[in-house]
DNA sequence: ACCTGAACACCGTTCAAGT
DNA sequence: ACCTGAACACCGTTCAAGT
């Protein structure tokens, strides 16, 4: 049978990590999974949480910057809200809600901690090309932040989601 | 030395949970905190689980319930409102922001989900008392209360406090 | 370079035996 | 009525030994 590389592990972990959550993440299921012992897991990686840390690493640099680099490529910042409001309701997230619902992991709290910075930021600087001031457009971010985290947690229907983005553009771009 | 009551393992789980989450609700260090034996807690409680659902019971019994029964006592569904946007931002609901991080686990799942229900149509009652039809205010309580859940996951600092409530309470209150 | 297999620590669970 | 202590299963981690 051929054998193992690091990505394999990686792979297998992030298929995990967004069907069954962090705690899906686990070096002896992994390992039966992939038709190994748990011993080969550790030429790998030094610990689980090396494996869960490189896992959404991956996530971060394929998925996450996806919708910064989105937002980046609209002029108008109007357009750039409303561009997250249908990103954060058009398809459920899978993986951002599994991060949200494990927050209580060190490594997982730390990805999500970089997520609000980076998504604040841009979220403020589209406030403030609409004309805010810097304290309100920061004010308004984290609102819009909070909310697309609430709504990723509660994972609205299909039939709501349209009404809810028709109410979030309505409440929230300018 | 004295014995131990169910009630003295569900109070010492439930400073546990607010500490250290849900995955410090472990029967072996708490068992240890309390000077017993693990098998002293197999003999009140079948299951770890039973215990962190007593727990957790016991939180909603004594404190979540009680915005409910504090918005029940306001007539003015617009000053409701308001009371539920200063209580989301005045103290940081340590124990709700343990129960979003450990959402991954069915049982802490379960309270979220009975606590959404709940929450989500009162929110929509006050609404509909504003004048909006079922369906829009049905919408509106969903954004609200993912904002509820979004701020209690950010735990925004003190000094944001204040500025974020005079914001929330201009967005959502009609 | 990658893996096995046995070991150890830790926690959940069970249960016979103690007070 | 409440607890001990030893057992077992399961997972994380280590490591000497194999290919």
């Amino acid at each position: 049978m051929a054998r193992l590389g690091r990505d394999d592990w990686v792979a297998a972990a992030l298929d995990a990590f967004e069907r069954h959550g962090s705690a899906g993440v686990a070096v002896v299921p992994l390992a039966k999974a992939l038709g190994v012992t748990r011993g080969s897991f550790y030429w790998h990686f030094d610990t689980r949480d090396e494996l869960l840390a490189a896992a959404l690493e991956r996530w971060e640099r394929e998925h996450s910057d996806a919708v910064l680099t989105a937002m980046d490529a609209v002029a108008d910042p109007r357009e750039r809200l409303r561009l997250l409001a249908d990103r954060a309701l058009s398809k459920p997230p899978t993986i951002f809600a599994q991060l949200l619902r494990g927050a209580e992991e060190p490594i997982v709290g730390a990805v999500l901690e970089r997520s609000a910075q980076a998504r604040t930021a841009a979220i403020a600087k589209a406030y403030r090309d609409c004309g805010l001031t810097a304290a309100s457009a920061r004010h308004r971010a984290t609102v819009v932040y909070a909310l697309y985290i609430g709504l990723a947690h509660l994972q609205p229907s299909a039939r709501d989601r349209a009404g809810l983005t028709r109410e979030l553009v309505a409440l929230l771009v300018p």
